[in-house]
DNA sequence: ACCTGAACACCGTTCAAGT
DNA sequence: ACCTGAACACCGTTCAAGT
């Protein structure tokens, strides 16, 4: 019988690509990115690195499997109520789903991925843009800016960053010459206190949806 | 004789920290993040890969200082204006020089890196914000915001990477099933040709601008 | 102080072979 | 079709030794 190629079936080791994914990502969750290495990831299977290969091209095609895994994960909401919160809970949603999975950020650096899986999430914002009014390359534009914004704030102010990083960050500001950094001296308090809290997300989530329906709705009333 | 990238001679013990860093800056720019390595460096200055250690402690110390080293590089703009205008100089020349140093970028994963180096911008950032009225606690949330935005574009929307995923970002969306991802392949050409302009980044930059502006200072009037 | 050379414990992947 | 085992060309880093 024909098996498909996305078959979920499990040979006789017990190996399918969904468990060889499902794997992967709690391995990179638990050890980090630099973690997830395919004579690792083999070991924890009980199996020779080379049977990955079976299931996977090479380590890239993995890696898109493990990313498109984590998006599955999301749980979109749903599409009642304004625009603004609609979005609002889609890119908080989008944002725990990397809080979740730090790694599968990270992985997706030079190459684009793509995978349905991966796009549900931008279907649902641009479904949300265009029915807001935006056309479709002002809701292109606004969909880019909101998810650049979020991903960027996930990247760079993440909470599980922060938890180790904020004495980190204390000292190296106490360090900072203050005569050549007088604002972030003097605001060195409220710099480390605001760190990734969730609050700021939203906050400047708002802020962006306010400007982007001022430059793309209002103007035309 | 080779030609080498850099142009000024070495003597045969002509290693340093300066130089060093610099040549992995280049090295990083032309072969990507991943051709960045210790024994590939060494190889580049015609030296043992131990020799290194001796002036870096280890592949992370060397790492940061390529980043400090290509964050001094940006020309900081002039501090004259209405402050709107100011932040948009400034975040568009830090998003330049994630342009020309893209592999900077993705260095800054885990550790958040606070060198005097990479502090100029958002020491600027901060003093244009406290100037223009927001107060120590407002200005670290709207910076907060302004760079997560800047930077978040330009991991995923960067020109760079661009010119190289359009093609392949076409094909993507083309395989997606219409029923399941109406919005975007309705959308599918805009969205293409929308990808990653400068345009496009500062357009959502002033939509944010516009929303800090609101949400932090108007209201008190 | 600055650099070399050998060594250790890792990588991703190819290739030939087993079942 | 699915997996093993050995091999190749890489890693970062330690340690002892040379100058």
């Amino acid at each position: 019988m024909p098996a498909k190629a996305s078959s979920e079936r499990s040979t006789a080791s017990g190996l399918s690509r969904e468990r060889i994914a499902r794997v992967a990502l709690e391995l990179a969750d638990q050890e980090g990115l630099d973690g997830l290495s395919m004579r690792r990831l083999a070991r924890e299977l009980d199996v020779t690195p080379m049977a990955l290969y079976v299931h996977f091209r090479g380590k890239d095609e993995l890696i898109d499997a493990v990313v498109d895994l984590a998006a599955r994960e999301l749980k979109l909401p749903s599409e009642r109520g304004p625009w603004k919160r609609q979005l609002e809970l889609l890119l908080r949603e989008l944002r725990r789903g990397v809080e979740r999975h730090p790694s599968a950020l990270w992985i997706r650096r030079e190459r684009p991925l793509m995978s349905p899986g991966v796009m549900r999430g931008p279907e649902l914002g641009m479904r949300i843009l265009l029915r807001a009014g935006f056309s479709k390359s002002d809701a292109v534009a606004a969909w880019r800016a909101l998810f650049s914004y979020t991903l960027g704030f996930a990247s760079f102010s993440s909470t599980a960053r922060v938890e180790n990083a904020r004495h980190h960050a204390r000292a190296a500001l106490a360090a900072l010459p203050d005569d050549e950094f007088p604002a972030l001296v003097s605001a060195a308090t409220e710099a480390v206190d605001a760190m990734g809290g969730e609050d700021q997300f939203e906050f400047g989530l708002r802020c962006l949806l306010d400007g982007l329906q001022r430059r793309y709705l209002d103007r035309e009333k």
